[in-house]
Formats: structure tokens, sequence, C-alpha cells
DNA sequence: ATCAAATTACCCGATTCTGGGTATGGATGC
DNA sequence: GCATCCATACCCAGAATCGGGTAATTTGAT
């Protein structure tokens, strides 16, 4: 038997996992949480095996929830639920040692999949998530129909254009010449049909390169 | 009796939907809808009262579905269901005459209410969403724990910015000097501590800045 | 060995942006 | 009438960016 918590500010949400969970002969819903520090409370009253995360959440977010736990409950399996366009901590959630990663879009039968992969002390991370995992930042885009490759270099430079530095401060945080940084930014916009910092910006936001590197 | 379809292209959400709806008296749900394209077969088969429409979805997106709908289904009221994050069409919903605007972190109660508000033929707006409509851009941020006004001027500009226009696009799109736009952005930078046009993006995208103006 | 991709670096001129300052007129509220 | 806010407009100097071009070296695949 599977001891299941469930934690989404979302009741929405718990009312869909719930909806899901509650008829599997092999998994116990133990509760649910609205935030990170109720799921510590109900962690401290009840046994769980495997805990379903939401990562925003208000009072105590996923990120910081994991944190915890990982010291004060190492035995707890975390899943990771996120939106697509929100795999911001991707990197760090995983180098805490998460057991899945898993999108809000999926479907019953992954999240099932997931849930018992954890439970047995293995790893379920979604198709999308591992990609970005070994894709190690080096991406494929369409832009106009065409597939545009970016570098990890190229990456590196629009996300910290979109974070807002300078060239020089570019430069100056990866040890390289402005001139350098300026000849990665011409080939990003060229390749990317891009004019300004702020498309740039918009480019990265709307792609998800804000993600943190590992 | 309200017959209710429940469009949403993700199976959790709209198990969860079901979960609350099902056991209500007064409602009845018809079926389920994964994209725009569904939702209109479904509407062709069965009588429908309401329709819980998602932004979102692939093939054919909320909007175009309540485009189509307005003209071919005048009789059913449709409730937009949003993340908060994503409130880029509330005009454009709100103009084609959608009887509601829910966020999906409501709860149950208030997805209730506004089923039912919708089915009596009225309509139902989230407070936040309330707010953003009558705001008309006039609007209050925190930064620093400081409280700032921006007029709806400036988040004219901001938002024209944050689309990638020069100082002299936006000039010519707003029918103004650029030395006036210029004078804007300054108060723009000076009143929310930005510096550069990609923090400016990085604003309108952090604070749902890119919502089309009706 | 060859080739392609990635990284690094540079020159150039033109355009755009920032942040300092100035000012006027209209609308609104007291 | 007065004060405030907003929109409009301008001057200035310096910094930043774009897009045109150039080049060399390293790495990995074939």
């Amino acid at each position: 038997m599977i001891n299941i918590l469930l934690a989404d500010d979302h009741e929405i949400m718990l009312d869909g996992y719930i909806s899901i969970l509650q008829h599997q002969e092999d998994i116990n819903i133990i509760g649910t949480a609205a935030n990170g520090r109720e799921v510590l409370t109900v962690l401290e009253m009840k046994p769980c095996d495997v805990l379903l995360l939401d990562i925003n959440m208000p009072l105590m977010d996923g990120l910081e929830t994991a944190k915890f736990l990982r010291s004060s409950k190492p035995g707890i399996s975390i899943i990771v639920l996120t939106m697509l366009n929100n795999l911001r901590y991707i990197h760090s959630m995983v180098d805490l040692g998460v057991s899945g990663y898993v999108l809000k879009s999926c479907g019953k039968s992954i999240l099932l999949e997931a849930i018992r992969t954890a439970a047995r002390g293995e790893k379920y991370f979604d198709e999308y998530v591992t990609s970005i995992i070994k894709a190690g930042y080096k991406r494929s885009f369409t832009v106009d129909d065409s597939e545009v490759v970016l570098s990890e270099r190229e990456t590196d430079i629009i996300r910290l254009v979109a974070l807002g530095l300078t060239t020089k401060q570019i430069a100056d945080e990866l040890f390289i010449s402005p001139l350098t940084v300026q000849t990665h930014r011409k080939n990003i916009n060229f390749k990317l049909q891009l004019h300004s910092p702020s498309d740039v910006t918009h480019f990265a936001f709307t792609h998800n390169l804000l993600i943190s590197k590992p």
C-alpha cells in the first residue's frame, strides 16, 4: 500500500488527484495540503511514502518544502508537479534528489506510473523534463517554420540579457570580452530574428529559458 | 437542471471539475472536451446551457471557440477558466460577451456560484478579473515595499516596449513625439527602479501587463 | 585529414536608450 | 483660486545596442 500526500493550493487540482487516486487499490491518500507548512504538519502525524508536490504554493513553496524534507524525512519520495511554463526550478529539484518530475498536463496513466515508480524507490521524469536535463541547454527552436539551434553559450547569453544585464555585465559574469558578448548577441538576433533586448527577453519568457542552470 | 460541458486539455483538471459537479443535484455534465473542436462536436449533439472553457487548448483555443459559439450557439453561457498568469485575452473575451471569467485557482464554492449565475443568464467575474476590467490599466504595484502607481499612458508604454517597439515606433503608434515617449520611459524606469528594455519587458511579463487593451 | 560548429575576439558607423534637467497646458478635486 | 496629477514636449551627454564585416583556435565527427 502506497501512502500518499497531495499538496497543491488549487482545490480543483486536488479534487482531480483525489478522483483519480481514491479508487486505486494500492494507493492510500493520507491527506491533502494547500501549502508547504500544511505538508510538514501532516507529515508529522502520518506515515507517508510519496508526496505529490506542487511548486507554486503560498507560505512555503515547493522548493523550500522539498529542501526541508530532504533532511527531515529522507524516506519520502517526492514527485514534483508543475506547469509546462514553470520549469524554473527543475535543476534545483533534481539536485535535491526528487523522485519524479511530472507536468500537470499529464494524463492519469502517467501520474499513476510516476507514483508507483517513486514508491519503488526509482525515478520517473516526464519526457520533456528528461529532454531538458539531457540537452544541457543546447536547444532547438522553430522560428518561421525553420529549425534554429542555439548553442549552450548562446542560451547562457539570452538568459543573462533577459535578466537585465548589460553586455559589459554579462562579459564580467562569464569572464570574457564584451566584444565576444556582442558577437554572441549578434548571432542570437540573426538566428532568432530578434532586434532588441526586449525581443530577447520576450523570447526567454516564452521559451522557458529562464531556468536556472545546474 | 443545468446542462454543462467541460472543456480543458488537462485530464486532471477535468477530473477535478467532474468530481465537484457530479454530485450537484441541479447540474448535469453532458460531456467533456480536450480542445475547441471537440467542444463544437459535442455541442452539435447535445443541448447545453453552460460551457466551462479553458483558454489554452490545442487545435482550436478558447478564444476561437468562443468566437465561433457567439454566432452559432448564442444561447450557451460561456465561463472562461484561466490561470492567474494568463489573462491575455480578458478584454477580448469580455467583449465577446462571455458570462463568466474565473481563475483556475478558485475554490469549489466560487465555481458553483459562477455556474449557477451564468445559467441564470447573469455575469460572474472573479474579483481580480473585475478589478482589471475596472482599473482600465491604471495600476498599483509594490516595489521594494512601497506603493507605485502607474498611469494608463505609462502602462501603454510598458506594453509596447515589452513588445519590442523602439521609442520611435511607439511614438508613431501613439501619435506623439518620440521625446514624449522618452519622458514616459524615464518616469516608468524611475518609478519601478528599472534600467533597461529587458527590465521593462521582464516586469511586463511578471505583472500581466501584456494583456491586450480593449 | 577535412569539415562544421562553437567559442573567442575585433573594427566600424548608426541608432537607441538612460538619466539628469527643463517647461506648459488641461483636467480634477478641494 | 490653488494644488496636484497627467500628458505632452524639449535639451543634454554618455552609455548601450544593433548589424555590417573580419579572424583565429579548438573540438568533435566523418
